[in-house]
DNA sequence: GTATTGTTTGACTAGATTGTCAAACTTTCT
DNA sequence: AGAAAGTTTGACAATCTAGTCAAACAATAC
């Protein structure tokens, strides 16, 4: 009975039964955090409240917990993209996948900066999944790709290459999570609400994306 | 200080002279890619292609060595937002930030990265430099915001909450630079030219917020 | 040339970090 | 209850990492 501190950051502590995924749901956060390298099993465990040679005992090595927490992530990544298909105008499918999208990344913020962690350190679990993922099934982002494409040759929408689209709107749900505390610094509204800043946010996106900063009669000429 | 990118991590003892330069350099290039915990030493010599014990005589520990490497990258985050300052129609005040953003990104992809590291550890670091450099100086994106602000008022644009719109341009600007690995692995044009990836998603991200993606008649109604 | 100063090197230390283990404890089954 | 299986713990070993140091080396001054 030495160290049954409660700790809990986030989940509710009642179920201190199951070790394994109070270790697994720690590294997922301090892997996000810090990175494969940057992370700490000692910290891990702080984290969930164990003992650090239970770490070993359910994961065996740093390694393979980090393998365990990566293809968590990467499923997690593939998943993000899955928004509920919609067959209205095109102004409804945007609205809809952004809406999903910035609720799918508010709920994973540490798959996003476990992502952005990857990318950056160059780590070879990425590049691989990635590709046979592609090979597999295409894209990821194929779906929302495609209903882009269908509008722009419908007209329904200007012309607009897809895959520039889909990174731009990606970028604009993704990264203030990712840079949170200097948002929160740079506006008041996030640090006060942040829940009334994401739908804020999710309006803002939709509405410059789709609509622009144009006046009507300027976008005549253009 | 214009450092152009020493691309290559291995640079020829051709200015072998300047150690300490070689020695900032690389690390600068492994605090980003790794952070702060997650930077060894001996990659950063490796990287300078120096002895180990030369980072302590001339840097004396990894703190102090983080800390001018901080410094360094946090100037040059400040100084991202001095765009040459233009009395024009929004649409150029707007095209000339994008490009001047995105070029000085790319020159200054490690401080991008160090950023994203800093923002997702939560050092202690760019929190106090911030709150510092924002009671001297107000917000760096303070003039783009306030031409933002401006042409709002004068109904040259529709109207906007300049934050968010400065958020989303950002966004777009950087992000893909984060994500390169994956951007390449889902853009072929990011993978066999980069350059005219760069152009073209400078293009792409002007058209899209300028204009967005209705056609004419569309907005007339929203 | 020799002395002085500054730079580089290899060997070393202290402490951190990962990984192992056997003993203690808990739960489950009979 | 008692045995067996699973879980937790503290102590330990091996390796890694930051930091120190004195000696070797290089550049400059005298």
């Amino acid at each position: 009975m030495t160290t049954h501190e409660t700790g809990s950051q986030t989940a509710p502590d009642s179920e201190a039964a199951d070790t394994e995924a109070r270790i697994f749901e720690a590294a997922l956060r301090v892997f996000a955090k810090k990175g494969k390298d940057g992370a700490r099993l000692q910290e891990i465990a702080d984290e969930a409240g164990i003992h650090r040679p239970l770490l070993h005992y359910y994961f065996r090595t740093k390694q393979k917990l980090y393998e365990a927490v990566a293809a968590h992530m990467f499923g997690q990544f593939l998943d993000s993209f899955d928004a509920p298909s919609h067959d209205g105008p095109f102004a409804d499918v945007l609205k809809a996948f952004i809406d999903h999208y910035v609720d799918n990344i508010r709920e994973h913020q540490n798959m996003a900066k476990w992502m952005v962690a990857e990318n950056m350190a160059g780590n070879p679990f990425l590049g691989e999944r990635l590709a046979e993922a592609f090979e597999t099934e295409g894209s990821p982002q194929r779906h929302m790709e495609e209903a882009i494409l269908r509008a722009t040759e419908r007209g329904e929408i200007r012309p607009v290459n897809p895959k520039q689209l889909m990174l731009t709107i990606v970028s604009a749900c993704v990264f203030f999570f990712i840079q949170l505390p200097t948002v929160k610094m740079l506006n008041p509204l996030a640090r006060d609400d942040f829940d009334a800043f994401v739908e804020a946010r999710k309006k803002h996106v939709f509405e410059v994306i789709y609509y622009g900063l144009a006046s009507r009669e300027e976008v005549a000429d253009a």
